[in-house]
DNA sequence: TTGTAAGCGTTATCAA
DNA sequence: TTGATAACGCTTACAA
């Protein structure tokens, strides 16, 4: 049933013209007199006429498509890059495919591979690890690709990631200059770079202050992320203040903290990561960490823009900055308190 | 400096053999000898040869591309049915091209004709309004193709939807279960029939006790649905309970009751919509309605393969219900209260 | 300015 | 079982 679409012939053969004078009206590539673009555009209109992407890939060798290959397409962070990419190549005649690697470095590959095969303009991958195994086969393939949010170490190309130590010690100085001095640190999985980046962030200004931080690693999803908090406030003296280092560990130190009952922030602060609606959209809305979400889309593309038309200086490394948000769940410790649990 | 990729030829060349054997054992298509095989197998993988998509498309005609339109890549409904679209399809050799259409019809429109010129083997989509413009575009397309979420008038393609009306119906069920008889809907935008079969699912439960419950319009986004709600409470008598029929009108609800410091369920219970982490990660959880999300992807996508296999059996409507999720956001009201505020 | 024809890398047909 | 060859729809030299 079903019929073909209309092709470059049945478009010049309606507007009695040669197929290369329809290419050249459609492309805008060489001048063609007036009346007969007419003619060949309303031909190609009325036949719905969309040029086969396949065979024009096939014949110039450039895909306008950009690969985009994410560790979870559940996790908001991951989306809002993606949809930010998204965002900044709606208007240049560029398609964007998506894959998630899952969190595996297996899958990573195999992804990665298949979506090689089409041989995009350009690829986007925010890593599942550090290592990115993945690696030598983007670049066997010769492809411009852009690294984002998790930065692989030593990376050839071009990187876009937010400063990760910034962002910890943002929030760490937030938290002292409110007289915080006993904080915990939920980080997630410090296998990350950009985790312990954060973490370094934190100790650093803790450190001028002659403090350490205690620290939890909480794992990447929600769940776990609450057990083992809900486990460590259990075993441990609480702190004054939690710093979490991802959206998921937020999310988990709420749910051990509702669980127990414990106010945030009269028993105890909190200082979340990202920014989202449902951050504000509470009795105490959240201090938090926030990621230049549309910034890093635009950088990313950026990037890649220019290694597409042709860039060849060495690989920028962009990082942008956190801002912090300040809002209701932190608050200031009384000068008594913070002299009792302060400094050594 | 870029090198092109192995071609087919390369490997046949390197195997000794005509590059039609590589494609025979590549693709599995035709039985070739077992030496042969492991030759061109081994040349293949020494050449990282990975066959070129936009050429075998060109040949075969079959895209093993699926496309998927949605109303907004920042909204985690809709992302979270991109992902579940992806993990069926990952194994299976498809790959996904995502676009917005930003809540406009005319983006729509044209990122639809973009899509469609990859002749995808198949399109899903989930309109940003019920009139769907685009729809004619996509059928003189003659591609399969599955409408999701939001149902057009009279669809003539597959539909994958949840029983809206059932979704409405079991808040309401459980608010009147529990004594509330002054209800308010929050409703994003009526000009949606999914939003409007959920209104008169509550409003049909309401009926049967006499009743009518209030309702606002919200709008799409979280800021205004939050401005929209505020201004309500101020001028008019509060509810024992709100219904909100989307996830960002939950927010909306959230931040307007978070700014009045009015108690969740003391004051007023609340039943939010869809479910997410943050909806348990809070002191009082939220009672939420549902949808299968995972189902819902695994009903598109077996409807899409098997148009795309060749089935022409007349258009399907897929169905699925919503849950109820009570958690601690909706209260019992005491039956005093209950009678006072009660039927007519 | 327009048309003719070659060729991109596959796969399908058909002959060996 | 394997190989030669044509064709998919497009773009682009080059010829008219």
């Amino acid at each position: 049933m079903t019929t073909k679409p209309a092709s470059i012939r049945d478009v010049a053969e309606r507007a009695g013209v040669s197929p290369a004078t329809v290419s050249n009206v459609l492309g805008g590539r060489k001048p063609v007199n007036a009346a007969l673009a007419e003619r060949v555009r309303e031909a190609a209109r009325s036949l719905g006429y969309e040029a086969d992407r396949a065979a024009s890939l096939l014949r110039t060798g450039k895909a306008r498509i950009i690969a985009v290959l994410v560790p979870d397409l559940d996790n908001p962070f991951f989306t809002s890059v993606v949809s930010a990419i998204e965002t900044s190549l709606r208007d240049q005649g560029y398609e964007i495919i998506v894959a998630s690697s899952n969190g595996s470095e297996a899958t990573e590959l195999s992804r990665l591979s298949a979506m090689l095969a089409w041989r995009p303009a350009g690829f986007v991958v925010l890593p599942c690890s550090d290592d990115f195994p993945a690696r030598s086969r983007i670049e066997q393939a010769k492809i411009p690709y852009v690294i984002a949010d998790r930065i692989t170490r030593a990376p050839t190309a071009d990187t876009v990631s937010v400063d990760n130590e910034d962002a910890g010690a943002i929030g760490a100085r937030h938290l002292i200059e409110n007289g915080h001095r006993n904080i915990l640190v939920a980080a997630s999985v410090l296998d990350l770079g950009n985790i312990r980046e954060r973490c370094e962030g934190v100790a650093a200004v803790l450190a001028q202050q002659g403090l350490a931080a205690s620290r939890i690693e909480t794992g990447g999803d929600f769940e776990t992320a609450s057990a083992r908090l809900s486990r460590w406030l259990d075993d441990n003296t609480p702190p004054t203040a939690i710093l979490a280092l991802t959206n998921f560990t937020t999310l988990g130190v709420l749910a051990a903290l509702a669980e127990r009952q414990i106010a945030i922030p009269q028993s105890i602060s909190l200082i979340g990561f990202d920014d989202y609606a449902w951050m504000r959209a509470r009795a105490t809305p959240l201090t938090a960490i926030s990621q230049p979400v549309q910034e890093i889309g635009e950088a990313i593309w950026a990037r890649l823009k220019a290694r597409i038309e042709g860039d060849t200086s060495p690989p920028a490394h962009i990082q942008l900055k956190c801002t912090l948000k300040v809002r209701a769940s932190t608050a200031s410790l009384s000068p008594t308190d913070s002299f009792s649990t302060g400094a050594v």
